[in-house]
DNA sequence: GTGAAAGCGCTAACAA
DNA sequence: TTGTTAGCGCTTTCAC
């Protein structure tokens, strides 16, 4: 592999034997050159392996097409989903996308940071794993930014938000549908955003379909399995439940070990929905999770969507992206 | 937020009555600038703002501070770490990284290699979900480029790898050691590059421990986890068996459950050690799965830094990096 | 130790 | 339709 200096447009112009603008005009699809130059330096272009040079154009252009996520996502497989869906959009608009992983989005290694403004990015966007609020770093004052799973303490920012409220509603609705009347939540900390949308569509589905909400057969578990597990396993234990909703697949999983424990079938003696729909956990867990999913992709779509639009007008919007219920056999 | 226009060299040479060139000497700490004058410039800059503008400085320069990582495994947990541990070389060396998630690494969407191009990277460093050979596209043809989890199909680029014989002798080595003696493997498919290694290791442990290596303990499986099932319980209820190396976590995982509807206890009726370390996995199974670590964010560490280095100099280098065991409680 | 000046590769008035 | 000419912000000789 030899590396060799690349060609630039002087070197398509003198070849061509015309001016470097009459090419810059041509291969910018400008009006003000005749079809017949045009095609002659497309295919000088093609011969030659000419390149533009993005740093060059950025420069005399006065505009970037770099533009930057953060985010202490990427470590999750959720990260995949919003970088892809980033990527896909800022592609087919002919933005590149500069990334840095932290583990804490709202203090992020300042160099992180320092490096994308350096390179000019036209916006930032902020994700987060947990939903929630962020106070952004003085450091992005003067650049565009959207937060995408979490939103500005101080409401200045845009933000793209998964609809909780819609997806514990829809999560309830399955057990509803499955004929389950019984139907108990174990929830994740209150103070936890999406334990309190989550809680309240569930809540609501309840009582449009005629179920009155038990205020026993709604616990607290924290995230993760085992706490889950000793939660499920005493509210199992003392009531009569036929369906649970677990506020995240982590939970369900833990419920899945304390059914099993209690001797309760999935789903016939108990139906169970998670949250999430973290594949790795929602598809080999046995039976297979029925849960709702986060929306990364679509998330990572709308909020790329909206710093391209951000970037001129300055509209504050707070969007909100539904959360697909996803079939599979625990109910 | 108002955007406003950024501060530049200029601006400071002017406001302190000096050159342009003063002010890039003394900001780059070049010797040919006085003391005093250096700290003029610098306070200068903090105090109006001042940042440096990267594509600016890489056109003028001819050099850029931008680096590629183009690969299939941002989805997926471990590309969190990959990413980090190129970065964490990257930063700490002043350099940026440019990252494209792409379902196949070999032929990547090709706008998202040229998109690298164009923004002239230093070079490219290609990772896989898998460890295998792969082709490298045209384009990458004059770039440096330094593959990681895979290797070069015409071997002329260099690459980092993990040690996956050691893997497994390791992976063996935590059986013996906890005094197995019926050992048998559930492998990968023998095509994959880290089904051989891993044998090869695993076997190479068996002999030096005194052990015979029976070949009808060493089974074939999918990578997935209901395949893996299949093997396992086959395997299980026709030989005697005291302990097995699951070639990966989600072979375990079937594995876990064979052994629990064959009436086994993990693990003191069989013990299990998977491989990967697939957190979610090894740490939510009950009982917490031994496994052994594939390690991306050493890897990509590594990655980083040989490409910095393939940069000048053009010796073509082979990196293998260790995969040490983790012991949780299968074992 | 400091400044003038020539680019780096490209865009975008403006003239011709 | 084409070419000329300034820059964009910065680095880097080369004189002073």
């Amino acid at each position: 592999m030899e590396t060799r200096k690349p060609v630039t447009m002087s070197d398509l112009a003198r070849d061509l034997g015309i001016s470097r603008s009459a090419v810059s005009f041509a291969l910018n699809n400008e009006s003000q050159v005749s079809r017949e130059t045009r095609e002659r330096v497309i295919a000088k272009a093609a011969e030659l392996g000419y390149r533009p040079n993005a740093g060059a154009r950025a420069l005399a252009g006065q505009k970037t097409d770099l533009f930057g996520l953060v985010t202490d996502i990427v470590s999750t497989p959720f990260g995949g989903d919003l970088i892809a869906g980033a990527q896909e959009w800022f592609w087919s608009h002919g933005k590149s996308l500069l990334i840095a992983g932290t583990s804490t989005p709202e203090r992020p290694d300042a160099r992180s940071i320092e490096m994308m403004l350096e390179h000019r990015v036209g916006g930032i966007l902020l994700a987060t794993t947990w939903n929630r609020a962020i106070e952004l770093p003085s450091s992005l004052a003067h650049v565009p930014v959207v937060l995408v799973h979490c939103f500005d303490a101080r409401g200045e920012r845009p933000s793209v938000l998964p609809d909780e409220v819609e997806g514990g509603r829809a999560a309830a609705q399955m057990l509803i549908d499955a004929g389950r009347r019984r139907i108990a939540m174990i929830n994740l900390p209150p103070d936890m955003v999406a334990a309190r949308g989550r809680r309240h569509g569930f809540e609501d589905a309840l009582t449009n379909a005629g179920i009155e909400a038990d205020r026993d057969l709604i616990v607290t578990s924290g995230p993760e399995a085992d706490s889950a597990y000793l939660a499920a396993h005493d509210l199992l234990s003392r009531h009569e439940v036929d369906g649970v909703f677990c506020a995240n697949d982590r939970i369900a999983m833990g419920t899945y070990d304390a059914a099993r424990d209690l001797g309760l079938a999935i789903p016939r003696d108990l139906a169970v929905v998670g949250f999430d729909n973290q594949e790795i956990i929602a598809s080999y867990l046995r039976p297979a999770l029925s849960t709702v999913a986060l929306p990364f992709r679509e998330m990572g779509r709308r909020g790329a969507e909206l710093l391209t639009r951000t970037h001129d007008g300055d509209h504050l919007e707070q969007i909100v992206v539904p959360c697909p219920p996803i079939v599979r056999d625990s109910v």
